[in-house]
RNA sequence: GCUCCGAUGGUGUAGUCCGGCCAAGCAUAUCGGCCUUUCGAGCCGACGACCCGGGUCCGAAUCCCGGUCGGAGCACCA
């Protein structure tokens, strides 16, 4: 066989194992970062940038640096940069090294005047409406020429305060011709007043991201900038601080932009709904949040496999949370114990029935997750699910999992036989009489009510709820919906 | 409108840089079969894709040109 066939043996080999291509001109160590906004609690689209560049320090080695941008104070929840972290350790995503970007004013400051003293930057007081439409025109302002000196001299005065909000903003040159008009000249600090919940009004002029971003990128030593596509031109617009400085530039990859469907990932759309009461808050299943995730039961794991596969590549994609669940399954199945849940139960007793006594495994091939047992007596009554009751026609066998073959009789079931009798029949799961009222939360809002029977009651944690679904339960009456 | 980017089955991807081993791999979903310790898992099988049109070439998913469709940005957000 293999003398004659060889090609036959090496098509089968063709095994595909998903792997993140290699990065461009790496020398050694890797610093990488991630650099979310404190608006608050991390979500899925978050997950793929800490996993992305988690990988790549995990091959080459080096630096992933958490950078937290809170420089917008009017956009910070300050429970976030507890929060943040605790995410990440969820996710298995090993910071390095935390930076704050308020801590860090005096260095943008620093900064700012190198490059009005340079000449490419400057401070314009004309209004936004002015200033849009001069852009589009490709026409400098007045300020665009005044001399770096005077410059110098008004910036230190907007320090001192003596401007309000939106009266003068700190410009970056580029090219006013720019094809790309969003490359013109951009806007790099301004004024805001709100308070920052680490500084208080100890600030009033803040970087915005695109200066505080460049700036740091090079102070820090990125060699490699991993983010999103949406910030393609960002990165067009922070090369010019680089080029200014004579920086060396990070290499940048951007992956495409993720659509999630039917997830609410909005933090403004959150924050209302939680104080509306919409939400329950941002651990909602109902969210797209890592706390949903958790709350749900899903594995962290699923996480980096998932964005392992989706690559790097710059293709807009859908989530899909098919696959998504499906990857979850294969990592909790084997650790997951069962149980059997009841939704709409139908009560009926199983008439002519012998003593009985189950004893049921707690996973069909994983031994150490034991088993239980109930001692129902004779002609007992359990439970069934509705929806299945109605579908049995009369005089159908079928098997109560782990108990009994019986038939429906009318209104009633009648015993056949302890044994499987051979045939195939129906087998559904049953509670015994004395379960309790058990409530499944789903990600759709919806809400299955039904039997839990006796021994999950100390049970915690993720179980599958045979043919039911796997469940996160989290109390004795409480339950999240993990997936089918 | 301007600038940039992308396009492989229902979905997620591999392959595209350096054209042939791709009559296109894997996963998921769906359907069917086996299995009575699940309508789960497992095993087996089926279904199903290179956006369109030109060009180069012995040969194009891969290179070139044009088109179509989709996305991102054009904020005193990140």
């Amino acid at each position: 066989m293999e003398k004659n066939y060889p090609e036959f043996l090496n098509r089968e080999k063709k095994v595909q194992e998903h792997r993140l291509p290699d990065l461009r001109n790496v020398k050694g160590k890797v610093v990488m970062r991630m650099a979310p906004s404190p608006s608050g609690p991390l979500h899925i689209g978050h997950s793929r940038l800490g996993i992305l560049n988690d990988e790549y320090v995990r091959r080459y080695g080096g630096e992933l640096i958490l950078r937290i941008e809170d420089t917008n104070p009017s956009n910070i929840d300050p429970n976030a940069y507890e929060q943040i972290p605790k995410d990440l350790e969820w996710l298995g995503v090993n910071s390095t090294q935390v930076v704050i970007q308020s801590d860090r004013m005096e260095l943008y400051y620093r900064e700012a005047r190198r490059l009005l003293e340079q000449g490419n930057a400057y401070l314009c007081t004309c209004n936004t409406e002015e200033y849009k439409e001069k852009l589009a025109k490709s026409v400098a302002c007045p300020h665009r020429s005044v001399s770096p000196h005077e410059n110098l001299e008004l910036f230190e005065r907007v320090l001192m305060g003596e401007f309000a909000p939106g009266e003068i903003v700190l410009i970056i040159k580029t090219q006013l011709d720019h094809p790309n008009p969003s490359v013109r000249d951009w806007i790099a600090f301004r004024i805001s007043e709100a308070n920052h919940p680490r500084h208080g009004h100890k600030y009033r002029f803040y970087p915005m991201m695109n200066f505080s971003v460049a700036v740091d990128d090079h102070l820090l030593g990125l060699t490699h900038v991993i983010r999103g596509k949406d910030h393609i031109n960002n990165t067009e617009r922070q090369k010019f601080i680089f080029n200014y400085n004579n920086w060396t530039l990070p290499e940048y990859y951007h992956y495409g932009l993720v659509d999630f469907p039917q997830v609410v990932l909005k933090t403004s759309i959150i924050k209302k709904g939680i104080a509306d009461g919409t939400y329950t808050g941002w651990d909602d299943v109902r969210l797209g949040s890592l706390l949903a995730f958790r709350k749900r039961g899903f594995s962290p794991e699923t996480f980096r496999r998932y964005w392992i596969e989706s690559g790097m590549r710059e293709i807009d994609s859908e989530f899909s949370i098919e696959i998504f669940n499906a990857m979850n399954k294969e990592f909790i199945d084997q650790r997951t114990r069962r149980l059997f849940f009841v939704p709409d139960p139908v009560t009926l007793e199983i008439s002519g029935a012998p003593h009985l006594k189950p004893v049921i495994q707690n996973h069909p091939s994983n031994r150490e997750l034991g088993n239980r047992s109930y001692n129902l007596g004779k002609s007992p009554s359990v439970s069934i699910p509705g929806s299945d009751w109605a579908s049995i026609t009369d005089g159908e066998e079928f098997r109560l999992k782990d108990l009994c073959n019986v038939r429906k009789t009318g209104e009633a079931i009648a015993f056949v036989s302890t044994e499987p009798t051979g045939k195939r029949v129906k087998i559904l799961q049953w509670c015994p009489i004395e379960s309790h009222k058990f409530t499944v939360m789903k990600p759709d809002g919806d809400i299955d009510v039904g039997l839990m029977e006796p021994q999950g009651e100390k049970f915690r944690g993720v179980a599958q709820l045979e043919r039911y679904a796997y469940v996160n339960v989290l109390s004795d009456e409480e339950g999240y919906f993990t997936h089918k």
